[in-house]
Order: structure tokens, then sequence, then C-alpha cells
DNA sequence: TCTAATCTTGACAAAATTAGTAGGGTATTA
DNA sequence: TAATACCCTACTAATTTTGTCAAGATTAGA
């Protein structure tokens, strides 16, 4: 499993945040309802997202998070890093110590798959989801 | 991370025996010690990809495993899901729970990640891998 | 035939990671 | 000033990974 909860939680709110650019902030609890994501476990990515510098938030009545760019800088691999730590597909590419980095074949291709991986996350925008998202419901009406 | 050891060690022992091909069997404490893979853990590994139909293996003295096709008959995908289970992405696209099968975005994301890795993985046979070991080994000397 | 080398099997356990829970604190505003 | 909402830290439960261990079965070769 590439990815965990944290991830596909926090990318399900950044993009319900990313709907709302521009509209005012939306609270903790109507994203966690929404897709069914425990509160405070959802708070603590979020905070993550925070420190990372994707999100803000304003505290107190009214309050609640907003998108801190707009959703065509903000890649689906930066909030997936922001929450998972970087997107690795084996743990002998991070660290470098199982002595053959230089003719180890399985490497190569563990970094094939780790560079692919990283090209569709990379060049993925929260504002190309959005697109996305409204061709498919145009789909399905 | 996409893989755990086990498709790391199993598939650094299924080159091996790729590379072994058609010259008798490999016991496991060789591959074991040249990997530096605990041996009772990759015994369990090897013998999974035993009952996957990937292997074969030769009891008593000068037994051991060999591979049970051709290295060009065998995938990299073949081996990792033998060891791995299915390798995805993200949980929802196992269990098709979220309710949103056909409106999710981040699905799509997910899914088309995942495209990308099975297409390396499927594409890639134990022959490819070879081939690229004595590629590297030259340009090394 | 005996023995050492091998694989076979299943149960168990330690460590790490994931997925939360809980609760008190702080800021804002109506 | 009370209600709302984010802030922060510590703790816990569940799951997965990464092994360990021990008793057995099979075979080659002395």
């Amino acid at each position: 499993m590439l990815l965990s909860t944290k991830g596909r939680y926090g990318l399900k709110a950044s993009l319900e945040l990313a709907f709302f650019y521009g509209k005012g902030p939306l609270n903790l609890k109507s994203i966690s309802e929404k897709y069914n994501i425990p509160e405070s476990y959802l708070e603590q990515l979020l905070s993550k997202l925070k420190k990372s510098g994707y999100i803000d938030t304003i505290r107190g009545k009214q309050g609640g998070y907003l998108l801190a760019k707009e959703p065509k800088d903000i890649t689906v691999g930066m909030i997936l890093r922001a929450l998972e730590g970087e997107i690795t597909s084996s743990d002998c590419l991070k660290n470098d110590k199982c002595g053959e980095e230089n003719t180890c074949v399985t490497r190569i291709i563990f970094e094939d798959i780790e560079k692919s991986i990283n090209n569709i996350i990379d060049n993925t925008t929260l504002e190309d989801m959005i697109h996305k998202r409204k061709q498919i419901y145009k789909e399905a009406h």
C-alpha cells in the first residue's frame, strides 16, 4: 500500500477546501462529517498541512480552514508528502545502506516505479482535480 | 511505502535464482547470506513463491531452490503480488465502500498511480533484469 | 543404514506503523 | 461573556511487518 488514510483523508479535505477557495472558511466538523473522517484525526492532518503552508486557519466563531494558495498552485504531491513523508516505492531507496547502490538491479526497478509515481502526483494540481470532478459530474447527469 | 521487505527480499532471491537458472538448485543459506536476509524469514517468502508456482524445490542434501519457469516467463509483478498481495496505491480501490465510486476524484488519481505501477512491474521480466545487471556491470568496469 | 544437509510447517513474538481518542488550552466574535 | 472553533499533546488500540523458534520430513552420500 502506497498511501495510508492520512494521504487519502488529507487529499479529500484539501480538495474540499479547493472547492471553497475564495468563499470563506470551512470548519472541521463539516469536512469530517461529509467524508466520514474522525474529527480529531482530521484535525491533526490539517494541522500538518497548515505547518507546511498549504492551508490557513481562522480561529473563533465563524472560523475554519481555507486553502493558503490557489488550487492551481498546490499539487497532489505537496499534500501527500506533507502528510505521509516522501512518497517512496521501497525503503532501499531511502537508506543507501544496501552496499550495492551501484550494481543493484532491483533498485533500478524501484526507482522507475518511484519516478512514475512522482511524475503523476507532481503534475496534478488541485485545480486539475476540480476540473475532473466537474467532468465526471456532467457525465453522470 | 509501496513495497515492504517481503517484496524486496523475494525479488532479490528470485533474481538470484534466475541467474542460476539451468545450473542446479541454490540452497537457502547461500541466498540469505549473500543478501543478508534472515534465513527463516526468507524461507517463508520462498515457500509462498513455491505455492504460487514460480519456484521449485529439491529436498535433502544437495537440495535447494530453483526457478520453475524461464526467467523470461516470470515478471516482477508476479513475484511481488505473490508476496505482498495485490499491489495497490490506496485502500479505497480495494474495498468499494466509500460510497462514491463513481464521483470520487481522489479515486481517479489513485487509479492512475496504480496503473502506472502495474504497467512497470508487469512489463519487466526477470530476464530483463538480468540483462540490465550485465549492462550495469559492464559500465562499472 | 546412518547422518548431515535441506526443505516444511505452524506457532509465536517483537517492533513499527497506523489510526485513532481524549482532554485541556487559546483565540474570536456575536 | 458565552459559544464556537482551532490548537496541542499525550495516550491507546489495532494492524502489519519482521522476524524467531522448534519439531518434522526428505534425500544424498559415506
